[in-house]
DNA sequence: CCAATAATTGACAAAGGTCCCAAAAAACGC
DNA sequence: GCGTTTTTTGGGACCTTTGTCAATTATTGG
């Protein structure tokens, strides 16, 4: 085994059905994020949970069970996280920014969790709803406030979703630094209407958070 | 055998060997849009090619060979369609919208094409570079003429790159009609920093072509 | 038309995958 | 500590995949 994940962590305490369970989790991450969900193996991820294949089959019906729990957890607990740290802030165009730049500094913080977001987009619809619901909200909060132009539907979040994906993966590939963060923040802002100068004074501008420091793990 | 595909048509009058190598492509095209690059085996290639397994090994070192060759070839014929009814355009805003219109609507006019296209941008650089190469020109002189005011960086064209990608993802998709490329150019437009007036005037503007009509085929 | 060359075949070994299950071991409540 | 319940084990049945190769068949130039 590959030291303490972070689901393994979070069940410390619990029955040791439990216990196994998470540390499939924490595997099939790792296996995830380096092979693609495709190519991925049952039987790597138990090795990689220290069981035998037959545990695998007592905890999950089959590869799909556990790639749709791992992407939902993995996804709700990076939104859980951003959406606390930002209670203070006000401006549409602000909590944007701000979500995005953390949502990519998070997932860095933990690639295997970026890699698997990545990777599970295209397969997860969970993923998905899950990423676009904070979205969402600020995005039609900057329309109220007259800060955006651009209507927002399916079609406009997907596009938007997509390039914030993109940076993400330009980051963990590790063909771009932090400031990738910032410059598609700007890219994003200028799509939805807001003047280069302000776009770039909310992309670039520091991060305020409530409390002390993002917690990146779970 | 599923019909002849691109690839086994202009193979037509050479020697055998090529005609079985371009049905072997055109079968792996149908594969890999179908299941993916991970999931797509060769058996399953050289069944839809009417050959038996061992014959893909004559042709081809292995899957990765015939996925880079693949690609390649896809992206390499789109872009090349598109430059040749482009030569009369001067505007850099106006041949990038016209470029990515036409993109999109050549890929979903071969939807296993722009499947292939989509599933390999993540693995195979070559499409990366053969997609970029019509797309960095226009950028570039969008800038000199003072059209673009965003430094066109390998982040910038890379973001741009996903967000056309993802449009032509939610067309093949199905999720919304042929407006998406019209709605995909305006949104990088202003990202390039055309004004919002501008930007909307170029994406809906109609196409016109050099020559009839937009080849579909090799 | 025939010999030489080119191309394809089909069977197979080796590797690895999925999923199941009877038996053993560990954990738990009393 | 002890019997019951929960959990894990290990191996096996069966399938798919990859990649190779000697044997066979098709093509083609002379």
């Amino acid at each position: 085994m590959s030291g303490e994940g972070p689901f393994t962590h979070q069940a410390r305490n619990q029955r040791k059905s439990v216990r196994t369970r998470a540390r499939l989790m924490d595997a099939a991450v790792e296996v995830f994020a380096r092979d693609g969900f495709e190519a991925a193996s049952v039987n790597e991820i138990a090795r990689r949970a220290d069981v035998v294949n037959g545990t695998f089959y007592v905890h999950f019906k089959d590869k799909d069970a556990i790639a749709a729990e791992v992407a939902f957890k993995v996804a709700y607990d990076i939104a859980r996280q951003i959406d606390g740290a930002m209670t203070h802030i006000d401006n549409a165009a602000e909590r944007f920014s701000c979500a995005t730049r953390q949502f990519i500094e998070i997932a860095c913080g933990q690639p295997q969790w970026g890699w698997v977001l990545i990777r599970s987009a295209g397969y997860a619809p969970e993923v998905h709803r899950q990423v676009e619901s904070y979205l969402r909200t600020d995005l039609a909060l900057g329309v109220r406030q007259g800060l955006f132009d651009l209507e927002i539907d399916a079609f406009t979040m997907d596009t938007i979703l997509s390039m914030i994906l993109a940076a993400l993966a330009a980051r963990l590939r590790g063909d771009t630094g932090p400031e990738a963060a910032s410059k598609v923040s700007e890219m994003v802002l200028r799509v939805l209407g807001v003047p280069a100068v302000a776009a770039k004074a909310f992309a670039w501008s520091p991060i305020e958070l409530q409390g002390f420091k993002i917690q990146t793990t779970l």
